[in-house]
This record gives structure tokens, C-alpha cells and sequence, in this order.
RNA sequence: GGCCCAUUCGUCUAACGGUUAGGACAUGCGGUUUUCAUCCGUAAAAUAGGAGUUCGAUUCUCCUAUGGGCUACCA
């Protein structure tokens, strides 16, 4: 085993966007392949027809890719084992259904889904809440372990719908390994007989995916914990088949961040933070924001995703994919499901926009403002704004004075500082400014500092009234290294302009 | 209801039988800053409960409680 090359799959159906928890999944797949030099691709299980969504395939291959964890092997990619899509591998499935029946481990069965929903209402009634097409029921039911062969025959010849089921023994421990939880058994008792093939000529999920994983040479099945019940009956079809099973890892849950239960995307709504990595429109025209749309990094988030179940066992936070897929392993998987934490993803975002180069910031910027301004100057407003910014877009929410003229002054700076004397002291302050030959933050300071002392002034007295002309703001950057930015004629401006504005109020 | 999985500060988590139970986010309070942010410091904050095993249990076992998942011809 441990000199075949490692092949994991990402297995979304195609039945809406992909959420967080579904990313999360795809990224612990990705990690774990590249950790060992392996394979990683994506097959697309769209099994069940009536819930095929247009455009989720596309979907998906899009977020994937904005998130940086694209597979190597899927549909639209190539790779050695299509296709990728189940829906295309239609006829590959049956013969496998058919090699179960042969060695009696699968029958034919003839129940319609409204004689088994009849039955467990009955059941109900008569207190079992949960009856089971199993190996005690079977016998009373319609199929080929119970009806005479000749009986079986004549149905089938006949054209009778029917489905495949799994004859699961009774009473036998299943057991397998977890990579995530140690050893899970599981009795067959609790088992139920599993629809292999359905009456519309498609496999379940279940031998598809069995099958698929067979042949596309999975080494280890990286799943949600959702997927933990139907584990054994998985197991069970391997041996059925004589193959080798993969390692299965049961990842934990994305929970809601208040209360309990799956993370859905409901929540997203309700409690105002992105589920989808990218904007989603529903067939009904409702959008669901995406991670992308809200200004999020990708690498913010997938940073964020990695630690939603997963730590490193050092103090280290901030992990480039590489770090990540350096340090990542299964045995650092937490077996508890993780509550979603809608600050802590804003921190890790700070973080990343923080760590950026300004040049590579400024040109973000650029796209949002549409080329309205050049790179250089950009490129200086990013590095002055970061520090106090979230998302690109606060950079310009919070900066834009450094390239366009205040037009509002902000109220309470107005009131708490523009006093009668202001006027007079900021045309003074004006004249000193323009008389400063080399017009750069450091000899702004020390000429500021100077001016101080001749007027016996602190600063809280004279620079947030500078601040507001020059900014229109109450708080922001230093003011030495914006005048320098905005340059003498445009402070001199400024203030004149200021003022003027000031006296009508 | 049945089966399975889980349970350390409010949240994410560390501590693979011996620690003053550590870190991060959020929160409170200080310091730095013209201001805001940053940054620095600091505080408060947890082993669900009960039995065992052991010289010693957060750690191993069992029970209870709580939470979650599954229980379809869905994936």
C-alpha cells in the first residue's frame, strides 16, 4: 500500500453551489495529495437526475479554482480514468450490479417506493419507527429471495420495474479504521438492506461510488462525517467484490455559529456572513453572496477553511497553501464538529490584506475604481490605509481624500475643534507650510514642531484641524506622510478651500 | 425511537498518564498614537457529571447527560 502513488477525489453532486464545509472537504483532499506527491481529482456525482442543478458543475470548477485547489484530474481536465461525470459512466455500472446478484450478495427487488412507504407508515402505527427492508422483512417482501424463481423470471422478462438491493448477512460486525477516529464497527443487524440500482437504469450513489473509487484507483476517502453511517455497508461492498478497500477519514462538521446543527446556508443570511466561496444565483433569481464578491482573499479563507478542524500543534496561524500542504496531516484532524466563526475569518483576512504588497493591493484597487487613477499613486494610498483596513475596498472607503478633495467635514471633529480662532491659525499655519523647501513628512514634522513652539500650542490643538481641512476626517494616518503625499499646492489648496467651506457652516 | 460519532475558556484549539491546563479570535483594562487603526502589555475565561483503572487522570474503561450525523429507488 505504501508504494502505491496516494489518489484522492473531491465527489460533490451537482445539485446547488458548494458551501464552506464542501470547500473545506475539497481543500483537506487537496492537502493531502500534494503532502504525498499524489493525485487529486474530482468526479462529479450526479446519480440522481431529479436534482441535477444547471450551471452547479460550473460552479463548483469555479470556486475550486478561485480558491486556488484546483484538481488535476476531473471533467474538463483530462486525466487517465473518465470520465469524470457518473452520469457519463452510465453503462459501467450495471455489469457490477449484475456480479452481485450472481454471487448472491445483491437480488432483484419488485416493491414499488409506495408499497415501502405504506409499509413504514405501518410500522409506524404499530410503534417501530424505523422499519428496514433488512433481513428479517425481506422475506415478506416482493423480490427474487422471496418470489419463486420462475416467478422472478416472468417479472423480469416482463418488463416489471425493479431495483438492486445489497443482501446484507445478518449479524456480523463490520469493522474498519478510521484515519480521523480509530476503529468504528458497526453490527450488519443495523444495516439495511441498501438500493444498489435504481429502477431508472442508475446506481445509487452507494455502487457508483464504490465502484468509481475501485477503478479510479482511490487510495483514501476523505469524506464528510456525514458519510460515516453508510461506511460499513461501503466496506461490505468492497469485500462483496473481492477489491482492496481505501483508508476512509470522516472529516468533522461545520457548525452554526449560535445555537447547534449543520452550518446551512440559510445561516449565512441570517447572521450576515458569506457560506458560498463565490456569488450564487438561484434558479429563482435569489443570490447568496460569495467569500470572492465580499472582498475575502482566497487565501484568507482557505486559510481559515484549514483551521476550521485542523491544527498544526505549533502556534503558527497563518499558513500559504504550500505551508499548509507541508504541515498537513490526518492524524491533526479534530474528531469534533467546528463551530464557524464569522470574526475570526474577518482577523485572518486583516491579516493576509496587512501582509500584502502595496503594488499588489494597488492594482486590486485599481480594478474596483476602473484604471481611474495610476498605479504609483495608488500604490502609496494602499500602503498608507492598510494598517487600518479589512477588505480592499476600506482602503478606499477610508482613503479616498488622498486622491479626491474633501467634500464633507466630518461633523463632530467640526464641532469639538473649529473654533473662531481656526481660521486665522490654519492661514498662518498655510504661509509656513509653502515656505518648506523640500516638501517631505520629515521636514513637515519638524516644521509643524517648531510652529508649535512659537504659538505655545500642543498638538491636539492645532493637527486634527489641519487633519480636517487637508482630509475631511477626524482620525486617519499621520499627517506628515499624507501632506507629503498630497503634495505642497495641493495642502496649501486644501486648507484654503477648507476653510471657505467651514465659514458657510 | 434505533444506530453511529462526538464533548477542554463564549468560539477555534494545544497538552498523545505527572503542566501554575498553553495559544489564537472576541471581550475588559492599561501603554504607544494629534486621532483612528496598528502594535505592546495585562485581566477575566475551560477539562459536562458520576463511577472505576492507576502512586497519579483532560488523557484509559464504563454509565449518565448533552450535542450532532444517519435512518430514501438523495448525495
Amino acid at each position: 500500500m505504501s508504494n502505491t502513488p496516494v489518489r484522492v477525489r473531491f465527489a460533490p453532486s451537482p445539485t446547488g453551489p458548494l458551501h464552506m464545509g464542501g470547500v473545506r472537504t475539497a481543500l483537506y483532499n487537496y492537502l493531502f495529495a500534494k503532502k504525498h506527491n499524489g493525485t487529486f481529482l474530482i468526479r462529479i456525482e450526479d446519480t440522481d437526475q431529479t436534482r441535477f442543478v444547471p450551471g452547479a458543475q460550473d460552479y463548483i470548477m469555479d470556486a475550486l479554482k478561485w480558491c486556488g485547489i484546483m484538481p488535476t484530474e476531473g471533467p474538463g481536465l483530462g486525466g487517465d480514468f473518465g470520465p469524470y461525470i457518473q452520469s457519463e459512466r452510465k453503462e459501467m455500472y450495471r455489469p457490477y450490479a449484475d456480479e452481485l446478484i450472481k454471487n448472491e450478495k445483491a437480488y432483484y427487488a419488485f416493491d414499488s417506493s409506495e408499497d415501502l412507504s405504506q409499509m413504514r407508515e405501518q410500522a409506524l402505527k404499530m410503534g417501530m419507527p424505523n422499519w428496514q427492508y433488512n433481513n428479517v422483512t425481506r422475506g415478506s417482501m416482493q423480490n427474487s429471495l422471496s418470489l419463486p424463481a420462475d416467478e422472478v423470471q416472468r417479472r423480469l422478462d416482463n418488463g416489471d420495474p425493479y431495483v438492486i438491493r445489497m443482501k446484507m448477512p445478518r449479524n456480523v460486525d463490520v469493522r474498519f479504521e478510521d484515519e480521523i477516529r480509530g476503529w468504528v464497527v458497526v453490527n450488519t443487524n443495523n444495516v439495511d438492506d441498501k438500493v444498489l440500482f435504481k429502477s431508472d437504469g442508475m446506481p445509487t450513489y452507494h455502487l457508483a461510488n464504490i465502484v468509481d473509487d475501485h477503478l479510479m484507483k482511490i487510495t483514501h476517502v476523505i469524506r464528510g462525517e456525514e458519510w460515516l453511517p453508510s461506511a460499513p455497508l461501503h466496506v461490505m461492498l468492497y469485500e462483496a467484490f473481492g477489491w482492496d478497500c481505501p483508508k476512509f477519514a470522516h472529516l468533522p462538521l461545520l457548525l452554526k455559529p449560535d445555537g447547534n446543527g449543520k452550518l446551512s446556508k440559510r445561516d449565512g443570511d441570517r447572521l450576515g456572513f458569506p457560506v458560498f466561496p463565490t456569488d450564487w444565483k438561484s434558479e429563482d433569481g435569489e443570490i447568496y453572496t460569495g467569500y470572492r464578491e465580499q472582498g475575502y482573499f482566497p487565501e484568507a479563507f482557505i486559510n481559515m477553511l484549514a483551521f476550521l478542524g485542523w491544527n498544526p500543534g505549533t502556534t503558527q496561524e497563518i499558513f500559504s497553501l504550500d505551508e499548509l500542504v507541508a504541515s498537513f496531516t490526518l492524524d491533526r484532524v479534530a474528531k469534533a464538529g467546528a463551530k464557524f466563526d464569522p470574526d475570526k475569518t474577518k482577523w485572518f483576512q486583516q491579516q493576509y490584506l496587512r501582509g500584502a504588497e502595496n503594488a499588489l493591493l494597488a492594482e486590486k484597487l485599481n480594478i474596483v475604481l476602473d484604471n481611474k487613477y495610476s498605479l504609483d499613486k495608488l500604490t502609496v494610498v494602499c500602503g498608507l490605509m492598510k494598517e487600518r483596513a479589512t477588505f480592499i475596498e476600506d482602503i478606499w472607503t477610508e482613503g479616498s481624500f488622498l486622491l479626491e478633495r474633501p467634500i464633507e467635514f466630518d461633523e463632530q471633529t467640526v464641532n469639538k475643534k473649529w473654533k473662531d480662532e481656526s481660521e486665522a491659525l490654519m492661514a498662518e499655519w498655510s504661509t509656513v507650510l509653502s515656505s518648506i523647501d523640500s516638501f517631505v513628512a520629515e521636514n513637515i514634522e519638524s516644521t509643524f514642531k517648531t510652529f508649535l513652539a512659537e504659538k505655545e500650542l500642543g498638538i491636539g490643538a492645532v493637527l486634527p484641524l489641519f487633519r480636517l481641512l487637508l482630509t475631511g476626517k477626524g482620525m486617519g494616518p499621520s499627517m506628515f506622510e499624507i501632506s507629503e503625499f498630497l503634495g505642497k499646492d495641493e495642502c496649501i489648496a486644501r486648507i484654503s478651500i477648507g476653510i471657505t467651506s467651514l465659514q458657510k457652516v
